[in-house]
Parts: C-alpha cells; sequence; structure tokens
DNA sequence: ATTAATTTGTCACCTTTGTTACAAGTAAGA
DNA sequence: TCTTACTTGTAACAAAGGTGACAAATTAAT
C-alpha cells in the first residue's frame, strides 16, 4: 500500500497533515487487476482519478478498430483531470490498467471542498491540468506534422537532447503505434533519412549527422 | 472601455459584485497598439493575460527566423492560461496584437487570492482550462481517424443533426483545410460517398441515404 | 439580369503510405 | 551455447492522397 503523500496532487503536505485534510473529505481507495477498465470513453467524469501504484494507458479506438495509444500514465498521477470541470464532462479515452493498479477516487465536490482546506492542493492541481493541455497541444502539434519523416524528424531531434549520437527508447513498432502509420512506413522513413546522408542509423543506434536537414523538414 | 462582467472569467459575477471582488486585488488594465508586443517568447509567463478587446495572434520564430503564426486570440479570452502554472511556464510565442487591443494582467498570486475570494472565479477558471484540453482532445480524436473519408463520415453525421437531408456550413476548401488534405481529395470523397450510394451531393446540399454505412467509416 | 468571383467536378500523373511476406539480425533465457 | 522470441531490412504491389490544371456550375455584387 503506497503512501498517499508521494502522489503530485498533495505535494508538499507532510504525511500528518495529509492524513488530517484527508479525514476532513470522502473519497475512495480500491484496486484494478491488469487490463481491466477504469473508465470507458464517453462516461461520465464526475470524479478525480489518481492512479496511486501501477500503470494505465489512455486508448482512443480508431476507424479502422485498431487502438490508438495517447497516452502512458504511470504511477504516481491523476487520470482525465481536464476533464472534470468542463461542460461535457466525459472522459475522451477508454482509461485501461497495463499492469495491477492501485487508486484513488475523490468526488469532484468533496475536490472543491479539499482546494478550500488547502492552498497547495489547488496550487497542485492547476499545475497539472495546465500541464495536461500543454501535453495534448505538444501531442497536436505533432499530428499537425503532414509527413511521417517530419514527425520522425522532430521525435529524432526531441530525442536528442543535443547529442549527435544516442538509443531510441522505442522499437520501430513502437514508434509506428505512436506516429499511427504502418511498421514498414517507418523503416523506410529511416531509410530514407539515411540515405539523404541526414542520419546514421544501425539498430536502435542513432548518430545525428546533419542537425539543420533534420530540423527543415518540419519547419516548412 | 469594454466592462470587464463580460470576460469569461468573472462569468456569474454582478457588475457591483465584481467591482468589489476587484478593488481587493492589484492587476492591470492596459491598452496597445496593433503590431506592439505584449510578451515574447520565452518570458517567463507570470501572469494572466486576458485579452477584453481586440484581437492578438501567437507568432512563434522558428530557427531559420521565420515566423510562423500559431494562433489568432479574439477577446474576450485568456492568453497562455495552460502556461500561468504549467511544467514549462514561458510563453512558446510572441504574443502581438493584431488590432489596437485592451488587456488586463493579473499577477499570478493575485489570481490565487482572488481564487480564495470567490469560487466562482476558480470554477470559470478551471473550466476555461478544461475547456481548452476537452477542445485539444477532441481535435486529437479527429485527427487520429485515418481515412479521409472517416473524417468525413464523421463530420457529416456531426453536421446532420439527426437530419436526412442539410446544407453544409462549409466550402470543400474550408473542409479541405479541417482536415488537412488537399481540395480535391475532398471532393474525390463526397464522390466515393456518392458512388457508394451513402449519401447524394448537390454542392453544398447533402442527402443522407444510408446512415449506418456513414457511421461504420469510422465506428469500426 | 449580367458580370465577376468563388466553388465544384474532374482529369492525369506523382508521391507517400499501407499490406503482406519473408529473410536476416539481435537479445534474452534455458 | 543454442534456442526462441522479437526486431529490423526489404521487396512488390495496392491504395490513398497530393498537385496542377481547366471547365462548368453556383453565388455574390453591381
Amino acid at each position: 500500500m503506497k503512501n498517499l503523500v508521494e502522489i503530485p496532487l498533495f505535494k508538499g503536505l507532510g504525511a500528518e497533515e495529509l492524513a488530517q485534510t484527508l479525514k476532513k473529505i470522502t473519497f475512495q481507495r480500491k484496486t484494478f487487476p491488469k487490463e481491466s477498465l477504469l473508465a470507458s470513453q464517453g462516461e461520465e467524469c464526475n470524479r478525480l482519478i489518481i492512479i496511486v501504484s501501477g500503470n494505465v494507458k489512455g486508448e482512443m479506438t480508431d476507424p479502422t478498430g485498431k487502438n490508438l495509444k495517447i497516452e502512458d500514465i504511470i504511477a504516481p498521477a491523476a487520470v482525465a483531470s481536464a476533464f472534470l470541470f468542463g461542460k461535457k464532462s466525459f472522459f475522451p479515452v477508454n482509461i485501461i490498467a497495463t499492469s495491477d493498479a492501485e487508486i484513488i477516487q475523490i468526488p469532484k465536490a468533496e475536490l472543491m471542498r479539499l482546494f478550500q482546506f488547502d492552498e497547495r492542493v489547488l496550487q497542485n492541481y492547476l499545475g497539472m491540468i495546465s500541464s495536461r493541455a500543454q501535453f495534448l497541444s505538444e501531442k497536436l502539434r505533432f499530428h499537425s506534422f503532414k509527413s511521417l519523416k517530419a514527425k520522425l524528424a522532430f521525435y529524432l531531434l526531441n530525442e536528442s537532447k543535443d547529442l549527435i549520437a544516442f538509443k531510441l527508447k522505442r522499437s520501430q513498432s513502437e514508434l509506428a503505434e505512436l506516429f499511427g502509420v504502418a511498421r514498414p512506413s517507418v523503416g523506410r522513413a529511416f531509410l530514407h533519412l539515411q540515405e539523404e546522408g541526414i542520419i546514421d542509423v544501425h539498430y536502435r543506434e542513432i548518430k545525428i549527422l546533419n542537425r539543420n536537414a533534420l530540423s527543415d523538414l518540419f519547419n516548412d
């Protein structure tokens, strides 16, 4: 049983302080087995769900029936925090446990009371939903790149962190899923970048030979 | 001089009530002439900027020095609200007035005080960021539809509002821009749907002949 | 009603990505 | 070490969408 002090929403509060605060509100604490559904796309979002331990993912179902993974959420983190206060408060994605997961659920009204009790919790929550909006905004910018090569170039530049040579954290299959394209297409895109002398690829080892050319690909 | 009661952040507050509340905090009210810079890329985002009247744009300077317009913001609206409390608390773009603009600026700490004075303001702010996230999420879901036909089918079903025949609000060129494809491709997609007997098209007049087939295009 | 501007239909050809398939390379465990 | 599972390289063909062009239809403006 993980300690709730480690949760971002409660950052800055001491253990005893947190215990006292939590006594004032009503909330649930429960566990979900791997692969189970915590919430489904379209369901009413009337509570804050926080992953205390374990991992979950947000997944959108696309028209061909394939699932497009939007995000991995690794404990400790909140789910659907940005959708709790909107006009249409419905989950935008299916929330699925990718491991056994322990969560807490706080009803919306109780969360508001929590904000009144402790300004730090409010600060934390504002930070969480703001970061979420930033994340979505970046994801959208990413999807707006027209060609696969542009997406790959953007991804590689971000991954490289100013290093010339580095190792990819994901397989080509995972990249294909992230980019929403077929796996061989990712292979081809790597091949093209290599043929153009922009990068050097050997399995997951990447060497950036022409950083400017790489950024030109998405800075049209 | 626009009335601040019309601003979304202060929705639900009466004029007198709002005046009293605003007396308790420190904030700036000022005007910017057309083309002037309200905030620059990289600058710390430590205040909420609300456009009371006029229009501004967000513009990004890319590595090669070109300016790329990211977003238009039309009064009344908040600027960079997700960057005030987020992890990356720097303006990601230059904020430039595209007309004479009247704004108010509330320092972050004063905004927090405002949240304490009036829970409705907090609710409004939470709602604003939530709506933004919902907007982004829907946009993302739309982009996740793999084929143009799926996007078009989704769009047509949403536009139809249970009617069999209706008139499109947008031209094919506008749809092309919305979908991120070329204009003739939109025309082809309409043609295909017509050839398949799913819809009947005559310029902007649309008749849905097979609603199920239409939803199948993005539902599986 | 007539003209001008915009929108739409459609064509031919090109590029990118999807699909399927199989061989070869790599990593991790027995 | 050897085996097994997974990842990568690559090929051939299909399908979707991009591009540029032009005519025809519609709408807006005079």
